[in-house]
DNA sequence: TATGGCCATATTATATAATATTTATACGCT
DNA sequence: AGCGTATAAATATTATATAATATGGCCATA
């Protein structure tokens, strides 16, 4: 049985390549890299100690991620937040989601269920904000409960969309995310998903879980994601 | 007015990894590098004559648009098709294409229809079949005419999941294509499905356009398409 | 003086080549 | 079959070369 917690070892990358990859991405992630900053390969090569081949390898992949833009002899810089593009990513977001997760229901099993409440569980032991500050715990433990639900859809292809959508999603929360979570029973949100989830009630599932990314997204909107767009 | 046709200006790449990046998709798709393909780093380099670094860039980006498995410390490999993967595609396909084909309907407007007539004629121009060989220019204006019909979708997300679709499709679609066209009017269902479309009818439309999809997709899975997966 | 184009220069991206290091794979042995 | 070594291959560095872009000053014109 394959219980027990995934242990955070940060588990040396195969290859620098990827260690840089994985490395820039947390940078951008986290604002260290702010959105629209130049990425130059000289700068980068000092910043991560690393030479040209791993540093262009990964800025490939981030390109790809969509977390980098590229444009032929102009470089890489960090892509931009807009509000455009935001709205464009919650809709798609939910029409994607709810197939996703009208899907896994359809095809239920007990062990999808039980990985479900154990990722809900997790996520109700770490707090969203420690100090003021987003929680990494939390973030990571959120991605995982949403992706958890999703899981069970039969396919890899939407399962991988959605993921992608997911991590930008969650680069615009955190950049927005000094609007309050405070007046938000965040924690019985996703537990009501969850029971409508294994209740095996699609259409309310949907309904809570698509009410909880709009109002996520009211948040997100209501929060100046230009000011963060730094030129 | 942009009618006349995208000049076929095969325009030098902005750099040399961008090159070399489309030439390796060209001879995926075309099966000059079969599916299960080793890709030794020095083999290619002399094929394209390139140095190491765009190789590897290129290389990378394949690998993000699927074409290329990677794995940390053991290169890169064409990656392989399976009968599996293809019906895990198709049903995929079929979801979202539903949703971005009702989209596009619900947002139609004069200069999207016009483009879409536009696209019928010019794939009406061409023949899927020249020498008993795939022809490149039907597979251009396949190509274009299915992504039109998305194109009014309004989520520059939902195009994009479904490009990658289609392009993977093609792939399936080439590999599979000794399997006979003959006894179809593919041009037909193109034009049936168009008819719906810009009537409005977006029931038939989808009905009409996923039954385009399953009927091509029975084809590509009765041929067999391990034998075209090279060890 | 202000405006706009234009060229020289600086900067940066892109690329090569030679080479080092590490890791995987193949081979031959017991 | 299992084991260790030899070989091949992937990954990476460094130094350097080439080419595109960005910058800033210069001049002509209004």
């Amino acid at each position: 049985m394959k219980l027990q917690a995934d242990k955070e070892v940060p588990e040396p990358p195969g290859t620098l390549a990827t260690g840089v990859y994985e490395r820039l991405r947390r940078d951008i992630f986290s604002g260290g890299l702010p959105p629209g900053e130049k990425l130059r390969t000289e700068y980068l090569r000092n910043r991560y100690d690393v030479g040209n081949t791993p540093l262009r390898e990964a800025l490939n992949r981030l390109s790809a991620d969509g977390l980098v833009a590229r444009i032929d002899q102009r470089g890489f810089s960090v892509t931009k937040l807009s509000r455009e593009e935001f709205e464009g990513l919650l809709k798609t977001r939910c029409w994607l989601e709810e197939i996703a997760l009208r899907e896994s229901i359809k095809n239920r099993t007990q062990e999808w269920e039980e990985n479900l409440v154990i990722a809900l569980h997790r996520l109700s032991r770490v707090l969203p904000m420690v100090d003021g500050e987003a929680n990494p715990d939390w973030e990571a433990q959120h991605h995982r409960f949403h992706l958890s639900l999703l899981a069970n859809c039969g396919s890899e292809w939407l399962l991988s969309f959605c993921t992608q959508m997911l991590d930008h999603t969650d680069r615009y929360r955190r950049f927005a995310s000094d609007a309050s979570y405070g007046d938000r029973d965040l924690l019985m949100e996703h537990r009501s998903i969850l029971e409508a989830t294994v209740d095996g009630d699609a259409d309310k599932a949907v309904e809570l879980l698509v009410g909880h990314y709009r109002r996520t997204g009211k948040i997100v909107l209501s929060a100046d994601i230009s000011a963060s767009s730094a030129k």
